[in-house]
Order: C-alpha cells, then structure tokens, then sequence
DNA sequence: TTTAGGG
DNA sequence: CCCTAAA
C-alpha cells in the first residue's frame, strides 16, 4: 500500500526550505508554480514567528527586526491544506536546528531572470536578509565564491553614474564614491575590482547589438547610457576610438 | 595597494 | 567571481 499522508515529514520541508534560502524567489515558485507575488511578499512578522529564526544565527533576528519592512517571504498553500506547511517560518520550524548552518551554506545555481522576478527577488533579499548568512566563511564551499550576490538595479545604475564622472580606471575612486555605504544591507559587498568585472560584463553585454535577449532586464535608457559611455570608456582602455 | 587582464 | 603580474 502507498502510505502517502503520512510522509509529509521535515525531510520534504527541509528540501523545500533550502530552496527557498538559496533562492526566495525560485524556491518558492517551485513549491507554489502559481504562486502568487502579492500573497507571497505578505509574510508572518509575529514576534513568535521572529523567535522561530532563533534556531539560526542571532544577526539574522537582529537583520530582519531593525529592518524597515519585514515581510518575511510567505508560500501560499497549493491546493490542499495540510500537506505543506503554511509559510516559510513554518517550514523552518521543521528544521533540525542542527542543520541551520548547512542548509543556509547551499547554493542553488545562478539562473536567468524575468524582470519582475528580479525586482521581486531584490526586494526578498534586501528586505528579509534571506539571501546570505554565512558572512565570511571562507571554506572552499560555496564555489569557492566569497560575495555571489547578484548585482541590482539599483547598483547597475550607481556604477554607470560613476563611470560617467570617473571613467575608466579609477574603480577605488568609484567604489568609495557611489559603493561606500551603499546599502544598509548587512553586506552588500562590492569591491573596486568586482566594479571593475561588472563593468566588463555590462560592456560585453550591452554594447553592440546587445543581441543578447535574455540579459539583466535593465531599463531601456540605461542600456542607451552604458552603450554611449562604453564608446568614450571602453574595457581596454587601449582602444582609442576617433571618429 | 590598486589595476589590467586572463581564467 | 577569482587569481596574479605590474604598476
């Protein structure tokens, strides 16, 4: 006989959950396909619900409470009740504590974006502080990576400003200008050289046709701003363009 | 220490 | 994003 009632257990949640820590967004879409983005940016903000993220480390609390908006990312119920538990908090009150650690340390691979699933993942992240716990380990996990987080909108935007003022080069300069405090995100990380890689990546990405379809959705006049600055700063500087 | 480039 | 020769 198919016992199947009875093996909703924390193995399943503690899969679901892990996903979701990885990635609020695409975890949560997995385990809800229709999920829907109002439901899901409402979220549990009881004190007993804070108390639940105890179990994890204790800046996490800190993050979330001082934080101006706490939606704590919410899962809607798929069809039938029961099955699942009701939100995220609940899913993580099924997991052993024990493996806080390990579950947060995953990392679900890096995967393209619609525009508004970027715009929802970048409120998840900078609201709920879900995004990144470990804050140095330095251990060859995590792909060896030391600051993986994608980069917003909102920083796109501050390092095309700051190239049109700095140019090319410059990148100390840049950072401590337009990255200094950035954001009150617990760690938004962003070094001068990772300024430097971004605006490679941008050039590489936007310049030309831009054929590429699927790149970051950035706003039209945004492309328009990085392709003119990439003629007068181009990645190797040694490429002097005269018309 | 910071950059430029390649990986 | 990481690593490293150069500056």
């Amino acid at each position: 006989m198919e016992s199947k009632a009875m093996e909703t257990g924390s193995s399943d949640a503690m899969e679901i959950w892990a996903t979701v820590l990885a990635d609020p967004l695409d975890g949560a879409q997995a385990y809800s396909p229709d999920l829907d983005i109002q439901q899901f940016l409402e979220g549990p903000q009881d004190e007993h619900d804070l108390d639940c993220l105890l179990g994890g480390p204790t800046n996490m609390k800190e993050a979330i409470l001082t934080h101006e908006e706490v939606p704590l990312p919410a899962i809607r119920q798929p069809e039938k009740e029961g099955t699942w538990p009701a939100s995220a908090v609940d899913l993580l009150d099924c997991l052993p504590k024990s493996d806080w650690r390990r579950v947060c340390g995953f990392r679900a691979p890096r995967k393209r974006r619609t525009p508004e699933q970027m715009l929802l993942h970048d409120h998840l992240v900078n609201a709920t502080c879900l995004q990144d716990m470990p804050s140095e380990s330095k251990g060859p996990k995590h792909g060896h990576r030391r600051n993986n987080k994608h980069w917003t909108l909102k920083e796109v935007t501050r390092l095309v400003d700051g190239v049109e003022e700095y140019g090319v080069g410059r990148w100390s300069n840049l950072k401590k200008k337009q990255f200094s405090t950035s954001a009150r995100s617990a760690r938004p990380t962003r070094t001068a050289e990772n300024i430097k890689d971004k605006w490679r990546n941008l050039l590489k990405a936007y310049n030309r046709d831009a054929k590429g379809r699927f790149l970051m959705p950035l706003d039209k006049m945004l492309i328009e701003w990085i392709q003119k600055l990439a003629i007068v700063h181009p990645y190797p500087k040694s490429r002097r363009t005269y018309e």
